[in-house]
Parts: structure tokens; sequence; C-alpha cells
DNA sequence: TATAGTACTTTCCTAAAGGAAAGCGAAATA
DNA sequence: TATTTCGCTTTCCTTTAGGAAAGTACTATA
């Protein structure tokens, strides 16, 4: 019965990129993201902006990111009353991540072409 | 009936995002990697170095990583036959966007404590 | 008056992710 | 001989993600 610990601790990397990861999880919270910062504020634009998601997961989403303090919903009281998503100052600490994703997702997608 | 097109096209970013996403998704497969970069290479090595996850989920993501040249299954022909896994040097190319991950996991997990 | 747009919600459904627990065949160890 | 270890697999079950389609309350426009 003695000490056996066999494996190497990688916590100290682990824990904090899952913890990035619980929050930016799913196929779309990025996207989303990404198109709100382009410029994007209206429901639709983001919509339209995204191909393949639907109405359904992009209202729940934007209440997600909303929560995270990544977006804010904006209500505007005219007639008719018009709702704006804007990114928050928080959003803008997520480019390194969406920039490291872009890079490798345009080598992978060379990669891949280039073998097949 | 004039042509509307609202919204600002994001497409060159969230494209190839999405791209990295569909290889990197999931709970596991990042925390996966580095375990096995880190240098832990038998099963239940990389298993006692990830918290929370169970051998069935462990066994699919080798598989899923090993599938898209991640890492690579070792069998050697020893008494007893051991299986090692090793990290391919594609791998590396991971390295970026683990890194931008662990430090906003880092500063986010701050971020919540300092305001709670 | 009829149609269209805006920002969603609702319902229904399927597929995938993932947790818990047990098992298993071979080999090593006590 | 009994137990433990290794690298899984198998079964069962629950949760979550997500797609499709329709609907809705309001307003604007033709």
């Amino acid at each position: 019965m003695a000490n056996k610990i066999g494996y190497l601790s990688c916590l100290d990397t682990v824990k904090p990129v899952r913890d990035a990861i619980d929050v930016i999880n799913g196929k779309w919270k990025l996207s989303i993201i990404i198109s709100v910062m382009t410029g994007n504020e209206r429901f639709t634009d983001i919509q339209g902006s995204i191909p393949g998601i639907s109405p359904k997961v992009l209202a729940k989403e934007l209440k997600d990111l909303e929560q995270h303090q990544l977006i804010k919903r904006v209500v505007i009281e005219d007639y008719p009353v018009k709702i704006l998503y804007k990114p928050e100052p928080y959003a803008d600490t997520l480019t390194p991540i969406i920039q490291a994703l872009k890079v490798w997702g345009l080598t992978h997608r060379e990669r891949i072409f280039s073998k097949a």
C-alpha cells in the first residue's frame, strides 16, 4: 500500500481552461459575440449574420451572454420600441481567444484541403 | 421590395472560429490534450490528472483526438502489453488557444471572486 | 384593409453528452 | 490462491443542445 501517484499534475492549466470553456461553451456563443462586436445590434441582424442559427437558440444564448456581462440588452423607448444588443467592455477580453481560434481554424481548413 | 440586407457580415471570423470549435468541442478535449502534452501517457494517469472524467468519456475522446491526429495511440508489445498516448506535433499548434483560454480563465476567476 | 417586419416564445422532437456503476480478460503481485 | 492493476467496455439513465415549425403581440407600410 505504497503511495502511488503516477500522473503529472496539470491542474494549473486544466482548471482555468475549463473555467473559460464553461463561459463560452456551445456551438453559438462565440459567433454571437463576434457578430455583436462587428456591429450587429438588432436581433434579426445578428440572426442574419450567423448562418443556421434559429431564433430560439439565439434568444437563449443572448440571455446567457447578458448574464455573463459580455453583452447588454438595451431597450429604446421609441415608437416602435427598439431593442439593441451591444458588446460590454468585458467582451473585448475575449479577443485573444477569438483570434487564436480564427488563426487555427484557417490553417486547419488548409490542412484538411491539402491532404484531401 | 427594395434590397434589404441590414446586417454586417462577420463570416470571415465566424467561419474559421466554428471550424476550430468543431474540433475541440465538448467539456473534456482540451483537458485531455493538456494532460497528454504535460507528459501523461497511460490511460489511468490521464484519467487521474483530470478530476471528474469517467473512463467511458476518456476512451471516447481519446479516439476522437486520435482521428484528428492530435494524439497517437502507441501499443508496446511487452509483457504485459503497454498502451501509451503521445501528443502529435499537430497538437502544438493548439498552444496559443490553450494559453489564451488559460489567461482568460484566470482573470475571469479573479473577477468573479473580487465582486462576490 | 392586407401584408410585412420585429423580437421573440412555444411546442415538439431527436441526438448527443455525459454521469454511475459494474464488468472483464489478462497479467502482476501478495 | 486471492487480490489488484490496466485499459478499457457495457448498460442504464438523465441532462443538455439544438433543429423545425408555428405562433404572437405589436407596429408599419402598401
